[in-house]
DNA sequence: TTAAGTTGTCGAACCGGTTCGATAGTGAGG
DNA sequence: CCTCACTATCGAACCGGTTCGACAACTTAA
């Protein structure tokens, strides 16, 4: 392979010349600028990637660390890699992506041997393991989901309170006192998913402060249990009028379990959830429910650590940000 | 940040001391070896990555290259990424990955700038035009997928034409004359997804072989399309006895579409497909398939890969690998 | 005519590791 | 006692870039 050296050699410069030539961060005359540019095509040349990182110390590398749990509804979580993966490239960098079991070390282990320039974390729990190791990295971190402690980070995430009230008032306002709540899995709750009880806790206290009875169940995760489970609720709380769905796995099979015990949406019952639009497309579910803005929240998150990386003095304070949520009305209430 | 200079002068030695001592390539008295230990842990050491790449042309890491296609059904791609980067983990390397839809030149530029020091290539399509590009490449390559020319890389697939011919033997012997076959959507046959035509033709010669009648439309992507397609397919082949899908949306969708229409698996109507198992189960899929081994791929491709990294002689031939398609019977078909 | 820039280029140092060759010290074998 | 082999360690070179300081050649201003 060819190294500035050689392209040096062949344009007849100091290997010096080449890299001010290709930076332009001095000026060099119009015909070495040329000579330099055939002999780096003749010769294929690419400046080595490791090299350029030990001069510059920067790698133009993002980690991004996703938690992948066995037992998880797992289809969601490619919305927000996905966009995270384009902005960055966009700004210049690349996606080391890791989704090793024991997080903490894995984030040490990549941080402090200085693969990546920044760190973007998903899946945050409240007392994310990873977060002290974060805040001892030298590198700046960005993260989707609330964590307890805050402090030297910038955090995107969906006002959950905010959309559990709105989806409560929703109901309200068209008259339904006693309503079904499907939270997310129970081992959600237990790995401390912060949004799993904030979107819990503000819906039975919107509830409890109109009257409105209120049935909270934490849903399963696969099939088939999702489908039992569904069927329990509805035989065991025929009062209830209208439902509010918190979990994937728990809406994508509502459908077919509605459809087989008969019941209409939304004459028999009515129906909202929490999703994102590509996931409602995805499993064709026809509820009203708030937008989760996954690509929202990945490309937030990216843009804020882009603007620590490039400048780390000026990028500001760190920032919580909670992405405002969109009810979008599918007709699925009444 | 603690460099090895750092640890040498702490612990009274030279910088190659602690670098042997580090890789155990040169014997170090217990005692020496000892105290370096000491100074790593209080400094903090962790050797820099670019160094080290540098140094010994090696980077540790894989980049894997994968086509998301917006319009395409994307959940089952994470089944891919996700058991290769355990797989590559395991052995010590982490993960690239790089999603950029120009995807020649994205190879090009991480090859060519040694960020990898091994690529895998999802989505193969037949001409597939970075395929030229990874033989270029320094790099040894591994991809899922068959291109057309399979020189110089190793190639994981399933088989997709024994796959047919079993499912449509599977139909024949129960008797079903007349058959409706929904293939991948087209735009997969025009982007040149070869395991799209290896499985449609080789149903269809097998069908014909045996005088039966076999009805083949290319699947619609997104919803709503796929639902009504499916009806209307149906409602123009009222004497197909049985389906074979292998499409993900449309099997995805399908169970809904038949309990609208009030049709029975298997009385009315006998079904298989091709999915993985996790597919199956995130959609309770109740039918009868062929299991497509995403996991079992891409294991593969990079345990080859590793193969080859690791002794890039006497990895052996190039070779190209079918899984073997494996039926599962979930009793939708009579 | 000289002092003071400006432009274009070079050489050397540096980033932080690894590895080769040399060497001092030690123990065994003759 | 001498030689030989082996162990433990060091210094220097190297990997392939970037960047700083120096400097020659050429302008421009005084």
């Amino acid at each position: 392979m060819a190294t500035i050296g050689d392209v040096a050699r062949k344009a007849g410069v100091s290997r010096s010349t080449v890299s001010y030539a290709l930076s332009g961060k001095r000026s060099i005359s119009a015909e070495t600028r040329e000579r330099i540019h055939e002999a780096i095509i003749e010769l294929g040349f690419t400046p080595n990637a490791g090299a350029r990182a030990l001069a510059t110390s920067q790698t133009m590398v993002i980690g991004l660390f996703v938690n992948f749990f066995a037992d998880e509804f797992s289809p969601a979580m490619l919305q927000y890699v996905l966009p995270i993966s384009d902005v960055a490239r966009e700004a210049g960098y690349d996606i080391l992506m890791v989704t090793e079991t024991d997080g903490p070390q894995a984030l040490r282990r990549i941080a402090s041997s200085d693969m990546v320039d920044g760190i973007v974390l998903l899946n945050v729990a409240h007392n994310d393991a990873r977060i002290p190791v974060l805040r001892q990295a030298r590198q700046p971190g960005s993260m989707v989901g609330l964590p307890s402690n805050t402090d030297g980070v910038d955090v995107f995430d969906l006002d959950f309170e905010e959309s559990a009230r709105i989806l409560v008032e929703h109901l309200r306002v068209r008259g339904h006192r006693s309503i079904i709540l499907v939270t997310p899995q129970q081992h959600v709750f237990e790995r401390g998913g912060a949004y799993a009880w904030r979107f819990r806790d503000a819906a039975l206290e919107r509830a409890s402060r109109y009257g409105i009875q209120m049935f909270s169940y934490a849903g399963e995760t696969r099939q088939p249990a999702v489908n039992r489970q569904l069927n329990e609720i509805l035989d065991a709380r025929p009062e209830a009028t209208a439902m509010i769905v918190h979990n994937d796995a728990a809406i994508a099979a509502l459908p077919s379990v509605l459809h087989d015990r008969g019941i209409g949406v939304p004459d028999d019952l009515s129906v909202v959830g929490i999703f994102s639009e590509e996931f409602g497309r995805l499993f064709s579910l026809p509820y009203t429910a708030v937008e989760t803005s996954p690509d929202e929240l990945g490309r937030s998150a990216v843009q804020a650590l882009v603007r620590r990386m490039v400048d780390p003095a000026g990028a500001g304070e760190y920032a919580v940000r909670f992405v405002e949520p969109r009810i979008t009305d599918r007709g699925s209430t009444r």
